[in-house]
DNA sequence: TAGTATACCTAGAAACTCGAGGTATGTCAA
DNA sequence: TTGACATACCTCGAGTTTCTAGGTATACTA
């Protein structure tokens, strides 16, 4: 990741979930698609998607299957399972949550030299 | 951490940083105000606390010293340095740039069963 | 005087991401 | 036709971060 790679634990699989609620894509794709739509932020690894999208397969969030792109190569499309957008669901509610709570103490702090 | 452990990752220096901004704090302290003002969102550990705050020490971010308590027991407090004041500067604009970019991935996706 | 809250600390396990590598196919230019 | 580059998938080991679970010690309270 780029803006502070550890601020990223855990957001994820949150992220990953919310691109797949838009429709199948395959692990490339979501790599670009995610930092297009953060404006540059994100620029996740394929070393840290790949792992993820078999642990949601593994665990039924999401599930796959290959299609031939137009050009003749071979994609692997990742769809979310009802299961995962339950889950999804509730990591939304976490990082509400979770942001609403920084903020909150944040908010508390002095001013700063920035 | 309570929400999502680790969503915490990266987020834990900043809010840290963020307490001490406000005046010297002790560790026992930090806790429960992390605690209180993140309405019990946080419960950061004391194996996370610590070291963390020995590191910031470290690096010149913080600086402590002792301080008998009116109770009689002797508290180490932590005062925030010029050069903490200014990675919490830093801190918060990584924030907020990493907030706005999950909050943008999330306002594409489609609306959950939540 | 025994239990609980306060207050500090550390070592090892667990989780997560990344860097670096590997394999393979399609495209395009020399 | 061959070499370079982008696309597309994957894995392993290192590094970072947090937690669990312990340890030590003091003050208060029943």
């Amino acid at each position: 990741m780029k803006a502070d790679k550890s601020l990223l634990s855990g957001s994820t699989t949150l992220l990953v979930l919310s691109l797949l609620s838009t429709g199948d894509k395959y692990g490339y794709q979501m790599i670009a698609e995610l930092e297009e739509k953060s404006d540059r932020t994100f620029s996740m690894k394929e070393g840290t998607l790949y792992p993820i999208l078999h642990t949601l397969e593994k665990t039924g969030a999401v599930d796959s299957y290959e299609k031939e792109a137009p050009s003749g190569r071979t994609r692997k499309y990742y769809h979310i399972t009802k299961k995962g957008l339950k889950l999804l669901g509730e990591k939304k509610e976490e990082w509400t949550t979770f942001s609403q709570a920084v903020n909150a103490v944040l908010a508390g702090s002095a001013p700063t030299l920035a």
